[in-house]
DNA sequence: AGCACGCCGACT
DNA sequence: GTCGGCGTGCTC
């Protein structure tokens, strides 16, 4: 008889056994196929991992799989290895990985009908708008990465905004399209940057494309994935989720922007789609090229770091490739010998002024949304303090709100103290909405445009005000890191960052990296077509070698500086992390849990040679949402040694009992710690 | 994760 | 007398 193992979505490591639907005899072509088979009480959507043929006397009682779905072609081996790489690495069940990076509707018994055929593809690569002239550099660059055969090989290729990286991207997408091979894009919320979608529509008009991100419909993006896995779509553009897309003859994959953060899943199977599209591209024996002007120092410490193997290939474009555009000139201001008025500099408001003056934009960058941080009562000391977060309210002024930017909680603004009734309650501190009331004060006659999550909602909104700002149709932009990405704005020649100081003392270590990489991409938007740019930098602190290196825009320098600092203190990339964290409604039920777990490690054999195992803490925002959240850090210098005591770990932590309501799970290279 | 089964408190 | 609380255990 045959045993089908089936994948299902279920916490569980293994699959589950069924047999064949009555009278059918499944095929190796079946493997990989969708199916239905009841679970439980109720019928559920598998993928079919496994046939095996057995005697009879030996199969346990099993329940018939009520049908094979066949609408769709079966999904190929190399998917599976990603998927089961996927669960190996980040220690997450099989079936789930699976099962949750399909699109939601094949995990339904009824796909949404395919509609009409759009766009449709012409095998035969017909290509569109003429390419530019290359530079000297972009042509070193494509001839290197060309000349290197088509084989496996990761390039970082290190160029600021505007230095031509798409070029080079599109570029090496034509040659991959003429040799009948796919090429899969990642890039970073996708919503932020269409322009990318339009140069490669522009570019490649015949065609076929398809994007693949979570603001798509269910139908449009089991569509496209589909058109991806049948091979009609020949240039896939997505986001993280787009990594697991079955691609039959993919031959070339890019990650755009490969440092963002957002490449790293935050719920659910908590991967990194940068890490797996390499681990894909080294799979399929295929290049990738993983493109920043301000790498992630995991990937720059893989192309530099000269005491450790290359595992990557650096490449640099150091000019910026558009019609003699300069690199903006960045001057600090030191704010300790400048008054400010509503937090706004003299030189700040005469550079406004100035391109006021000339018809030119400025663009006012400050990553923080609402009107002030918090509302203070000056008599008696009450914050507006979330009652369900470690978290202050945000004050709303736009529609009089105090909001938690955690937990979505809100109430209206209150008119005098909750506690002693003093009248005298101040917002404390500025946001977005506070400078663009400021900046209203100051220029009556200029037309002002903010730019933040409140106010750019959807991509619509956000696009709405693209095509505002490259009509000329504002003069002063403030916004939060929205703007930074995505358009470029023609007419824009000052950059004016405010508020970024605290980046430089947080607590969580990487945020220097993370405020380098904004500034430098922030900064790319001043002065990109003939008008030379400028970046003014509010700070107390002017010498930080932050700044220091962002005014010679200097990525490599910082780059080198930081990584030397985390080698000496142990920190990654030269250490591997995994976070175990817990929630429950009680902080001592997280924590003691915790501790239990961390008790186990003992169990684990001698796997926790090599590891260090830190203490159970409450997490920096240590309730969320009435949840009470601690974390337990287990760090080592041998990521093997990491993974073969997680491997063990895991199955220890899942024997604790646990009191109803606490929730946990294992995050592997963490983000924040 | 769901979902059933199961065993103890306050209600028509 | 039952409706429903959530503790425990299983799902091929």
């Amino acid at each position: 008889m045959q045993i089908i193992q089936v994948a299902l979505d279920i916490p569980l490591d293994h699959f589950f056994d069924y047999r064949a639907p009555d009278g059918e005899i499944l095929t190796q072509d079946d493997l990989g196929r969708r199916a239905r088979v009841p679970f439980g009480t109720k019928m559920r959507i598998g993928v079919i991992a496994g046939i095996s043929e057995k005697e009879d006397s030996l199969c346990d009682p099993l329940r018939p799989i009520d049908m094979v779905l066949r609408d769709l072609a079966s999904l190929p081996s190399d998917w599976f290895g990603l998927c089961a790489f996927c669960a190996g690495y980040y220690h997450a069940p099989l079936g789930e990985v699976m099962l949750s990076t399909l699109p939601a509707a094949l995990r339904r018994s009824t796909p949404p009908k395919s509609r009409r055929e759009r766009n449709i593809p012409s095998k035969a690569p017909a290509f569109g708008a003429a390419p530019p002239e290359l530079t000297l550099e972009q042509r070193d660059i494509l001839e290197k990465i060309t000349g290197a055969g088509s084989g496996f090989k990761t390039w970082l290729l290190h160029g600021v905004t505007g230095s031509g990286k798409t070029e080079i991207y599109l570029r090496l997408i034509e040659r991959v399209l003429s040799e009948g091979r796919q090429t899969l894009l990642l890039t970073p919320e996708i919503n932020l940057t269409p322009q990318l979608e339009s140069r490669i529509r522009e570019r490649f008009p015949d065609v076929g494309f398809a994007c693949l991100h979570s603001e798509l419909s269910e139908a449009a993006r089991a569509r496209n994935w589909c058109a991806a896995m049948s091979g009609q779509a020949r240039v896939v553009l997505g986001t993280r989720l787009a990594v697991f897309t079955p691609l039959p003859e993919l031959g070339l994959i890019v990650v755009d922007e490969e440092h963002d953060a957002s490449f790293k899943q935050q719920d659910g199977v908590r991967y990194s789609a940068r890490d797996l599209a390499v681990f894909r591209a080294s799979e399929r024996k295929i290049p990738i090229v993983l493109g920043s002007a301000t790498p992630s120092l995991e990937s720059w410490a893989n192309a530099t770091d000269a005491s450790a193997p290359r595992r990557y290939a650096l490449l640099s474009l150091r000019a910026r490739a558009a019609e003699k555009a300069r690199l903006p000139l960045v001057q600090r201001i030191d704010t300790r010998k400048e008054k400010l008025r509503d937090g706004l500099s003299g030189a700040l408001l005469a550079g406004i002024e100035k391109r006021l003056e000339n018809g030119e934009q400025s663009l006012i960058f400050l990553n923080r949304r609402g009107y002030a941080p918090v509302l203070v009562c000056a008599y008696c000391g009450w914050v507006s303090h979330c009652e369900r977060c470690s978290a202050n309210l945000v004050v709303h002024l736009a529609d009089r709100r105090l909001r938690c930017h955690h937990c979505g909680f809100e109430q209206g603004v209150p008119r005098a103290c909750p506690v002693c009734g003093n009248q005298d309650v101040q917002p404390l501190g500025r946001g977005t909405q506070r400078v663009e009331a400021a900046l209203a004060e100051c220029f009556p006659q200029a037309r002002i445009l903010r730019i933040d999550r409140d106010s750019a909602r959807s991509r619509k909104q956000w696009e709405a005000f693209s095509e505002r700002i490259i009509a000329r149709d504002a003069d002063i932009l403030v916004g939060t890191q929205m703007l930074a990405k995505g358009h470029d704005f023609p007419g824009l020649t000052l950059v004016g960052v405010l508020g970024a100081d605290a980046a430089l003392f947080s607590a969580d270590w990487r945020a220097p990296e993370r405020l380098f990489a904004q500034l430098m991409q922030v900064a790319g938007r001043a002065g990109r077509a003939n008008l030379p740019g400028e970046v003014l930098i509010q700070t107390q602190f002017p010498d930080d070698p932050l700044y220091a290196a962002l005014a010679r825009q200097d990525f490599p320098s910082f780059a080198d500086h930081l990584l030397e600092e985390r080698r000496q203190a142990g920190f990654p990339p030269y250490a591997y992390q995994a976070l175990l964290r817990a929630e429950a409604s009680l902080m001592a039920d997280a924590l003691a849990f915790l501790s239990a777990a961390k008790e186990r490690v003992a169990l684990c054999e001698n796997a926790a040679e090599n590891v260090f195992v830190y203490d159970p803490i409450p997490m920096r925002l240590a309730r969320r949402a009435n949840r009470d959240r601690a974390q337990l850090l287990v760090e080592s210098p041998s990521r093997r040694a990491l993974q073969s005591l997680l491997r063990l770990w895991r199955v220890a932590i899942g024997t604790i009992k646990v009191s109803r309501g606490l929730r946990w799970h294992l995050e592997v290279d963490p983000q924040e710690v």
